[in-house]
DNA sequence: GAGCGATGTCAACACTTGTTGGCAAACAGA
DNA sequence: TCTGTTTGCCAACAAGTGTTGACATCGCTC
């Protein structure tokens, strides 16, 4: 078959996402990646050169966060919990990084920058003392990744239970305490 | 060189805890395995059989969880909060379940194990409906995992400024109601 | 010392991996 | 139609993997 260059890039990076999130990035070969995409092995190395190139592509992550400046302060708590259990539940974004970060120092690194530039910012308009923002933010990273983790990947059954109103309520409170509430 | 039989073994254990902890399952490589134990890669297989038997021996853990029923109730999630600081830090033991967990179905699998077998038992003694202690020992594990992780694994400079009393003063709360907190 | 099992090394196997180069077919412009 | 570029496939390479079997060497028992 023929396609357009741009077509079987974007069907090469949907297939490198999707095995980069069941497997990591070391089982995820490019030759099922190719397979899934339904194209021949070199093609994915014609288009992005490497694997770990292809990865950087792949792994290139929008974790859509809501601005927390137009919520209610005494509400971020429950805004970002609910957040976590709408926008990170489908989506292969989070198990991307969780599944890579772990084993690949390039993942890793690119979960920091993630944090950094994504995460961090939205927290230091919300606090009050400016220097009080990484520690929270790091805070924040903790339960959110945690909850992501023992959901998604791990699938520990009373976590993959819970509810969106159960997580919520429960989150919540946590959340709103490492990012608003007192030291 | 020349030795016993057991020692040998102890001494690929210890490598192989060191390598799957750095590098996870598939990173860690028997020949990098026994170098680091100075022996042949094939008395690695000679004395486990297989990688995947080294691993789920090398991976067969003990979390120590401190025994807290005996800590005053408004307590336990201190007790919990110090524990994870103190006890998880040093050792191989959760970057190993961590690393590995995350792309090996298998070690997933004992994680979900270590999970039911070590940490759930432990709860349902604190909890006065029965019924409430899965969730409540899940949640725990959302936060102590993902404080491991980004701590340990992911080395998110905020988190892994954190000092023991920073620490035990922010989780310590999350614990407490996760554990004994009202609904 | 002779025999023997335990301990260890060496070389090789079958396989998978990322990656490369050559070649065929389809398209676009002249 | 001729030419050059794009898109694709195929076969192969070099490197690294877990694993195996043949051979050496130590230490003990008779």
């Amino acid at each position: 078959m023929r396609r357009s260059s741009e077509d079987t890039k974007a069907l090469i990076l949907r297939a490198a996402r999707e095995h980069f999130a069941a497997d990591g990035y070391d089982r995820a070969t490019i030759r099922a990646i190719a397979a899934t995409a339904g194209i021949d092995p070199s093609m994915v190395i014609r288009y992005f050169g490497s694997k770990e190139r292809l990865f950087a592509t792949a792994a290139d992550i929008d974790l859509r966060l809501p601005d927390l400046g137009e919520v209610p302060r005494d509400q971020v708590g429950n805004a970002l919990a609910a957040h976590l259990v709408d926008r990170w539940g489908d989506g292969d974004v989070l198990p991307i990084l969780l599944r890579t970060a772990v084993t690949n120092e390039g993942a890793a690194d690119r979960m920091r920058t993630v944090f950094a530039g994504q995460l961090a910012p939205l927290i230091i308009k919300l606090v009050d003392d400016p220097s009080e923002a990484p520690a929270r933010a790091g805070l924040a990273a903790t339960q959110a990744l945690g909850f992501a983790l023992c959901r998604h990947v791990l699938a520990l059954p009373p976590v993959l239970a819970m509810s969106r109103e159960e997580t919520i309520a429960w989150l919540g409170p946590t959340f709103q305490r490492y990012l608003a509430g007192p030291r």
